[in-house]
DNA sequence: GTCATATACGGAGAGGCCCTCCGTTTATCA
DNA sequence: TGATAAACGGAGGGCCTCTCCGTATATGAC
């Protein structure tokens, strides 16, 4: 409810000549930490105690003052949003990191499981987001686009090799995988989420081997 | 912070059968009116400040004390849904109203017109409503409901009497006019439905008289 | 009209939360 | 090692929420 338009000219440090010029400085090793680590916090926060939660409570739970979370995240909405896209993130990049530990077929099926970790932690925060100014629509175009690269990418490689069959759309998967997460509000939905993921995998697998060991 | 977790269960409402159960005073008149009030005060506050409005704005701009509006509607989101609930209310009963004050194709005509204010109001409540407990999709759903039977109402009697084609769908018409209110959020949307709501209709009208004079 | 009383009113006050400001600490770099 | 920019922490002002309880008044009985 407050105006707050205005960012007030954070800091005057005396300047001798502040041209225009690259900071030479590298950033300092703490501010990353601490910046990491609220986020953290905060992500974990939220999935205790819900999107509404006390900034307060999150500087506390990152161990850092309430100042050092402002100056990381000016708004209640940078700090909500920051967190929803390193979720996007990291669900994002762990299609590659699975491929490259897993088989193709394993690194899919993971991938799916994780999924239904970051529908978890969108369910709480999305209400607050959809009430942050309105650019939340192209964060979501975004993200969208960045699950269904990842998707289309495990997709491909499960596929090339054989361990799924060869004509299932990425798109089609996504869009179960959506509809077993968004169904019902009821309190077992991970869980129903988990068991449906299990069965739509046994359903992918080619109905025989490629070939014979 | 002392044991006060008890919510004082909501005045126990009076039977509409007045019967051996009721022998109860009537309400006040000063309680009545102060409840309409507040909910007129609370919607004028959402459309010129948000819907994130101090509960002392609104008890203030009803003239009535922050105790009193706690004792009508003791959570926000109370107060919230209320105003939902009395627009929706007013703009489903408002069909019957104009059908006895105007002919049915001029009713219908207004109807729409009123549609969009209700619009307008939704759009700024319902990010409130949304992040209130999960029962906002019941409201919906019954909100729906109302609307649909209102728009219904309307487009059989215009067409009943020739004011319009006679195979026009109410569930299309209402489709349009979702499709003209809630495209983009440019500031412009109410004009722009309001003149595309003019073009509609005029769509609408019979090509020709039902017979020649 | 008058009275008794259930009902409703108002607003002070306690406690939270948001956000800013600025003195202190620390990481970088010369 | 020292200078300095960068980052930290948390006290404090201000607004908001919600409760409590003494006061006021509408209603119904007589």
């Amino acid at each position: 409810m407050n105006a707050k338009a205005e960012r007030p000219a954070l800091r005057r440090p005396r300047e001798k000549h502040a041209e225009a010029a690259a900071p030479l400085r590298k950033p300092r090793a703490d501010g990353q930490r601490n910046r990491e680590r609220l986020m953290e916090s905060a992500k974990a926060a939220f999935a205790d105690l819900g999107a509404e939660v006390s900034l307060d409570e999150i500087a506390r739970r990152a161990g850092v003052g309430i100042g050092t979370l402002y100056r990381h995240f000016p708004t209640r909405g940078a700090i909500v949003e920051a967190v929803y896209r390193r979720e996007v993130q990291q669900l994002a990049g762990s299609a590659t990191r699975l491929l490259a530990s897993l088989a193709p077929g394993e690194a899919l099926h993971e991938w799916m499981r994780l999924f239904v970790d970051y529908v978890a932690t969108k369910k709480v925060i999305a209400p607050a987001l959809g009430s942050i100014g309105g650019g939340a629509s192209q964060l979501y175009a975004s993200s969208g686009a960045q699950i269904t690269d990842a998707m289309r990418l495990l997709v491909d490689r499960a596929g090339a090799i054989g361990a799924i069959r060869p004509d299932v759309d990425s798109n089609d998967l996504l869009r179960a995988l959506v509809g077993f997460t968004y169904g019902v509000a009821s309190p077992d939905w991970q869980a129903s989420a988990l068991r449906l993921i299990d069965i739509l995998m046994d359903g992918l697998r080619p109905p025989r081997p490629i070939r014979a060991p």
